[in-house]
Formats: C-alpha cells, structure tokens, sequence
DNA sequence: TATTGTTATACTCTATAACTATA
DNA sequence: TATAGTTATAGAGTATAACAATA
C-alpha cells in the first residue's frame, strides 16, 4: 500500500457522483471520503488476515464477539451483533467449526437454541490476531490520515452544520 | 434501518478488539467507528440498489468511474480506480456489457489495449442511480449522525493529537 | 521481454425463501 | 402459532495464477 495510489483513489471517490470536487452535499463528501478510506482499509487488513492467519474479515468479526463473551452467544444474537443474516451465520460458523475454532451447543432448557462459543485454540488465535490488527491500523492510519483524517474532520464539521438546521434537541458539542 | 439497531452496532464494533469501551488505541476507535458506520450504510445502499436498479456497489463504483470520462477507460485504469483487481474488472465489464449498459472498443493504434466506455443507456441509468444515491445519503446520515458523528468528530481529534507525536511538517489544521 | 487483458479456479460472502424442530 | 436455526439456491465478489495477443 503506498501513499500515491492512496491519494490517487480517494482523489477518484470524492469525485465520484458529481464531477468537480466541493459540489456534493456535505452528507455525500463525508460518506465518499468513509468509503474510500475504509475501502483501502479493509483490503489490506483482508490480505494481511487471509495471509497470515487463513481468516476472512467476517470471520474476524465473529470471533471478536464471541472472544468478548466467555459463555458464547446464541446464533441469533450473533446475527444482530455482526449484521450478517441467521442462514449465513449458520454457513461462517460451520466453516469456523470445521478448523476447530469454535463449538456449538445445544442447552436443555430449549433445545432450539444453539450456542457458539471459541475453543481454546480459537481464543489463541483471535487473540493473536486482535494483537496483529491493532499494529497494522497503527500503521495503515499513518499512511491515510495525511491525505483522508484532514478531510474528515472538516466534513463532519460541515455535516455536523448542516444537522442543525433540520435536527431538534441535538446533541452535538 | 433503525435507530436502536444503528446504535447497538456501534456500540458493537466499538467494543471488538479490547473490551472495555476506550481501551482501545485512537486510531482503532476511528476504524472500528468508520468500519461500523460504513457497515451500515453500505448494507442499506447495496439493499437498494439492487431493489430498485438491478445494480451492485461495485457496478456502481465502476459505473460513477466511465461517468465522468465521456472517451471511456482502459481496463487497466479502472482497475486502479476501482481497486478491484484486472482479471475481475473483465468480470465486471462482461456483466455491464451483458446488459448493454457499457461498450468495449479495441483502439487501432495498440491493439492490446481495450477501452470501456458507458452506452447512452448506461449513462441515463448511472444519472438515476447517482441522484437517488444522493437522497438516499441525506436520510442514511441524518440516521447516524446523531449517533456517530459526534463520536468520529471526537476520535478524529485523537488520533490528530497522537499524530503530532511521530509526524513531522503535519498537514492538519 | 514487457504489457494488456482474458481465462480458469476455488472460495467466500450475500440475499432470499422454504423448511425442521422445539416451544 | 411463533421462534431458533438450518438448508437450499443463485449470483457476485475476491484472490491467485496461468495464459494469449500485442508491443
């Protein structure tokens, strides 16, 4: 990831929709700048989870969430919690079963439910994880927030502008 | 897209790495903020999108990127502007072409070369797809902003300040 | 030889809906 | 009947690498 191509594609997404910069909304400029920022973001932590550890991004997020609940959680609650839908949950944690990372269990007390919870292999490897990603959002936010950080915090304050000509009882500042 | 789910995510996401709320580095608040955001608003995009344009977020991107270049692009190009890598940009540009919203021309003077540019058909749908995005934006934001602006606002500032600290000749301000 | 795209492959994610078991 | 998950299906996205045509 080098600091040309970055500038070059958030220079390419905040002109995306209207042409020439500075004539979207404020809610737009803020949303292109998130997106591109995030995009380049997320397509690094995706390779360096895929390379070094054989995870997706999705899967980081379970794991995550389950990491915080000692006890597992339920499906259903997992489906909340990471935005992904029940049929799909059920496919990630099949897949994340199948490597040993988790377990799912069945309570007496109502059989329909299932609960997920890490084993103590998948709590190692989150954990190693968890500590890797920390490092690389160290390093990935030094190369963006030059050219994107700037540009963020003067389009919330625009956004933020902006809300309160329609937004009762803010709760800005 | 409620209110009360948008704030449980955030709350979510916030919470991923490290547990405890504001344990977690400046520049991992500020991802995990923009990742959770961005999440959400996607999420709703791509929902619409494809409800009522038949269209994907990186149809979309792909689209915004010919849009602005009446002459077209070569596949090389989009490829950087859309990150998206050269073998799956064929992909993309075959399912577009497919649907006779783009063109592909090989130009005599390299025959290696092939550019992409939008059909008038693509063009008027790329115009509609831009403007409803628009809308779509205003009232997504609005959503959030009560809840995560302030809170992106607050860690940009952070991260800003942790920045100084190994930046030299910084940009901001 | 280097460059531009294409093809092939394998997996994962996403969305939707029908279905099963249990309450 | 309602709830919790599972299964089924279809389509797209993503990553990698080998390949063909042209320069």
């Amino acid at each position: 990831m080098d600091m040309v191509e970055n500038e070059a594609a958030t220079a390419d997404l905040e002109l995306i929709v209207h042409g020439p910069a500075g004539s979207s909304k404020p809610e737009t400029k803020l949303w292109l700048r998130m997106l591109s920022t995030t995009k380049l973001i997320t397509t690094e932590i995706r390779r360096r989870l895929r390379s070094e550890f054989g995870a997706t991004l999705p899967q980081f997020d379970l794991m995550a969430q389950l990491y915080r609940e000692k006890d597992g959680l339920r499906l259903g609650e997992l489906s909340k919690r990471t935005m992904v839908t029940n049929g799909n949950v059920t496919g990630l944690v099949e897949r994340l079963e199948a490597d040993g990372l988790l377990r799912r269990v069945t309570p007496d007390r109502d059989r329909r439910v299932t609960v997920a919870q890490l084993t103590p292999a998948g709590a190692k490897l989150f954990a190693a994880m968890a500590a890797a990603h920390e490092g690389w959002l160290r390093d990935l936010m030094a190369d963006v927030d030059r050219s994107v950080v700037g540009g963020l915090w003067s389009d919330i304050g625009k956004v933020k502008a902006s809300a309160r000509n329609h937004l009762s009882g803010s709760e800005f500042e």
